[in-house]
DNA sequence: GTTGTCTGCCCC
DNA sequence: ATTCTGC
DNA sequence: GCAGAATGGGCAGACAAC
């Protein structure tokens, strides 16, 4: 391997750090970003290892930090035209050609740099960054940063600083360069990393050969277990195989690991930070417990009646919640959140991960009968289809989205989706649309249409209303052949934004309509995709804005609330403050 | 003081 | 979140 | 099968425009 970096490379130099960036994006192969990054690593100085192996994953500081730059887009933007004195549009021209904005400054770019950048000296950059709070402030920091740039170290202080590298490295790559680094097998890497949390601190750990020493401590969180997507209960037996399993509701909340120990509670949501100042009703029950335990869970808007049925309230009423900085008492009342509680991972002073859900599951119950904000969503036993079926149509009459199927004698793998979880969601039916819009993508997309809005018709009438933008589901060819015809089909160019001769039609899924502001049908999508292009119908075919309506106020969209609500002063007598 | 827009940052 | 793609 | 890349809607808060 061959790094163009200058003569008088210490192993921690910005301008180094860029060279190995820049060789792992001239090739595909992760073999060989692997043993660039390896090579990298072991000449890193042992005090800069944790922030090379951060920067790597384009992170500006460790995950479970709960720290954030507050510097994005638009303020990068503004600093690199101050630095290089030019105008807006010469900037956006260069963004768009290269597809993203630290690619894009590169042919800007011309000054020299002071080769003086080091990583710990970026670091301690990010560390004012955060550390002033005002938005003129953290420019100014920039633009210091910046001026001791070179070209290629402007290039990954920008993705560094935006957290997206796009050279084919990120967390999984590093993990597999800091095992060949250090000769470690890689699955001890994971291992570690799944109980210590940070890239850095696995690399420390690597560094010294004490992988194995690697132990889980409350309020570091520990990756999650996912589950398989499966369309069918017949499917879900057929995976199963008669192994015993059970079915729990899956919720429409925010996945989180509730830690507790010795009076301090923490919520940690899966990108790793802690949401637990927007929870305080599910928090407070638990500050004056003395036990330690780390629980896996869902977050969940719910009432929960007199008799203990539980009817779980639309994600939005969450959603309100989560940045905030004051909460009133009226908000926790109208929106009432529990913790639902589905597994227990540790327990006192034993790690339960190994052990089998059935296991797990006791140790759960006695742990949730002590405690008033953590709750136990219905569980029944699987043993066919019909009992699989019963249970689905429960829990959607309890407003969930449907269920996540369990083996019982499962183990807790953290970060990898198998058979052992299984989840199974119902669909609302999809909507044949029209575009009328197509936009350009960023990175490998910035030269292909890929971005496109759709509408549908309003009734009797020839009006097309927008619902909404869609990406996903078409294949390279697919995007590639739609970007000719669209290009072909342009009435009108607005800046990035080409509105198309209505014509293409395509079908979308998605898993609830929701109201909005942000398109005039007055509605919108969550997770629109693109299911196929209706090469067989007519944009005179499509849906309109009528059938939009009646899917809204269908009952398995759960966006909407039902509306036979009780008061809610009767609500959550269980999880209020008393 | 109110309304509108942009921005960052979460979640899904 | 979902989906596709290359390894 | 895994990792990476590209993309959706929606929220609160900050600030600009009125």
């Amino acid at each position: 391997m061959r790094l163009e970096c200058g003569m008088s490379e210490s192993g921690d130099s910005f301008q180094l750090f860029a060279g190995v960036c820049d060789a792992c994006r001239a090739t595909a192969s992760k073999l060989e970003k692997s043993h660039i990054l390896a090579t990298y690593l072991r000449d890193v100085p042992r005090e800069s290892l944790g922030i090379a192996v951060r920067f790597l994953a384009a992170q500006a500081f460790p995950p479970s930090s709960n720290r954030t730059l507050g510097v994005g887009g638009a303020l990068v933007v503004e600093s690199v035209r101050t630095v290089l004195n030019i105008d807006r549009t010469t900037l956006n021209h260069a963004f768009r050609a290269a597809g993203e904005i630290g690619e894009g400054i590169s042919e800007l770019w011309s000054l020299p740099g002071t080769n003086s950048l080091t990583l710990p000296l970026i670091q301690a950059g990010f560390d004012r960054i955060e550390a002033v709070g005002a938005q003129d402030a953290k420019r100014a920091v920039v633009i210091d940063l910046l001026r001791a740039c070179s070209n290629r170290e402007a290039v990954y202080l920008l993705k560094i600083i935006l957290g997206d590298m796009r050279i084919g490295v990120s967390e999984g790559m590093v993990e597999t360069a800091i095992a060949e680094a250090f000769e470690s097998p890689l699955t001890e890497v994971r291992a570690a990393r799944l109980l210590v949390g940070d890239l850095d601190a696995v690399a420390a750990l690597a560094f010294e050969r004490r992988l194995g020493e690697a132990r889980f401590r409350p309020f570091n969180p520990l990756g999650y277990m996912l589950a398989q997507p499966t369309m069918t209960a017949a499917g879900a037996i057929d995976v199963l195989a008669k192994r015993e399993a059970i079915a729990e509701d899956k919720y429409d909340g925010i996945r989180a690991q509730l830690h507790v120990r010795a009076g301090r509670v923490e919520l940690f949501s899966r990108g790793s930070g802690t949401v637990t100042g927007s929870f305080p009703d599910i928090v407070q029950p638990l500050a004056k417990s003395d036990a330690a335990f780390v629980l896996d869970g869902e977050i969940v808007p719910m009432r929960i009646a007199a008799d203990g049925a539980q009817i779980t309230l639309p994600f939005s009423s969450l959603q309100k919640r989560l940045g905030r900085k004051t909460l009133t008492p009226r908000m926790l009342r109208e929106a009432p959140c529990v913790y639902v509680a589905f597994d227990c991972l540790f327990d006192g002073a034993d790690l339960l991960i190994d052990k089998p859900l059935r296991v797990r599951r006791e140790r759960l119950a006695a742990i949730a009968a002590q405690h008033r904000s953590i709750v136990l969503g219905p569980q029944v036993p699987i043993t066919n289809a019909d009992a699989l079926d019963a249970a689905f149509v429960a829990a959607r009459n309890r407003r969930n989205e449907g269920l996540v199927i369990k083996q019982l004698d499962s183990l807790y793998t953290p970060g990898r989706r198998g058979d052992a979880w299984l989840k199974l969601k119902s669909h609302l039916p999809t909507l044949d649309v029209v575009v009328i819009g197509a936009e350009r993508g960023h990175g490998k997309r910035r030269d292909v249409l890929s971005d496109v809005t759709f509408a549908v018709r309003r009734d009797d009438s020839d009006e097309l209303v927008t619902l909404g933008k869609a990406y996903s589901g078409l294949t390279d060819v697919e995007i590639a052949a739609l970007t000719e015809r669209f290009t072909k089909e342009t009435l009108e160019e607005r800046g990035r934004y080409r509105i198309v001769r209505p014509s293409v039609v395509l079908e979308i899924a998605f898993d609830q309509i929701t109201r909005s502001e942000r398109h005039n049908s007055g509605y919108a999508l969550r997770f629109p995709r693109i299911v196929r292009i209706r090469e067989d119908k007519k944009p005179s075919d499509i849906d309109t804005l009528a059938r939009v309506e009646q899917i809204y106020k269908s009952p398995d969209n759960l966006a909407v609330a039902l509306d036979d609500a009780p008061p809610p002063d009767d609500v959550n007598q269980l999880s209020l403050f008393s």
